[in-house]
DNA sequence: CCAATGATTGTATGACTATCTAAGTATCGA
DNA sequence: TCGATACTTAGATAGTCATACAATCATTGG
């Protein structure tokens, strides 16, 4: 079972799920398995400075895992961290799934 | 089942839900039915016309439906438009729960 | 070592947002 | 009708945020 979220962690997901943008990147790593910023920047519509801060945000929210291998960085989706967000959810709004 | 949503509602919930004043909106309002404005006010560390601000939002994201009787107006928590989100944000994000 | 590639960081900027105060609207009770 | 109560709207302000561009850092290949 996932882990109980402290309440700044979940509102740090929750910011970082608030933007389309970054939405967007959190559903192609969720989906497309390991991503790296550049295969991020592109298919989007912003630079890739900007997919690399969305990228932090998004490893600072703890929903992507990032690994440096060369001069690459691989970022991989934590379902665990989105599972303990949903579930917090589930919890505080007394949600019956 | 819960309706599928439209892109921009998702993304209007998806910010809805990134306010740590409005998630407790909601959570008071999903576990202790209808609330009214000054009520929530009450608990709340900011002034009344802050709270009617939010409410709207979270009304404008379906998150909560507003009923007007006299002078009070009552809010109540919509859970088919949470499951559709959370319908959706798993469906995007390929979760299995 | 140099140039190229991938990624991050710093900084600036325009847009948005959370909040407040004050004013407006509506309803109720006397 | 008057005053009080409940809520909303408007306008102002301070803070946050998404983005871009430029500079920097790290790694790899020649």
């Amino acid at each position: 079972m996932a882990n109980r979220l402290s309440s700044s962690a979940f509102d740090r997901i929750a910011r970082a799920l608030a933007d389309p943008q970054r939405c967007a990147i959190l559903e192609r790593a969720a989906t497309g398995g390991e991503l790296c910023c550049s295969s991020m920047a592109e298919r989007a519509k912003v630079t890739q400075a900007t997919i690399s801060h969305h990228l932090k945000e998004l490893a600072g929210a703890e929903l992507l895992e990032r690994r440096k291998q060369g001069q690459f960085a691989y970022y991989k989706f934590r379902s665990e961290t989105m599972d303990a967000y949903l579930g917090e959810l589930e919890r505080r709004l007394k949600l019956t799934r």
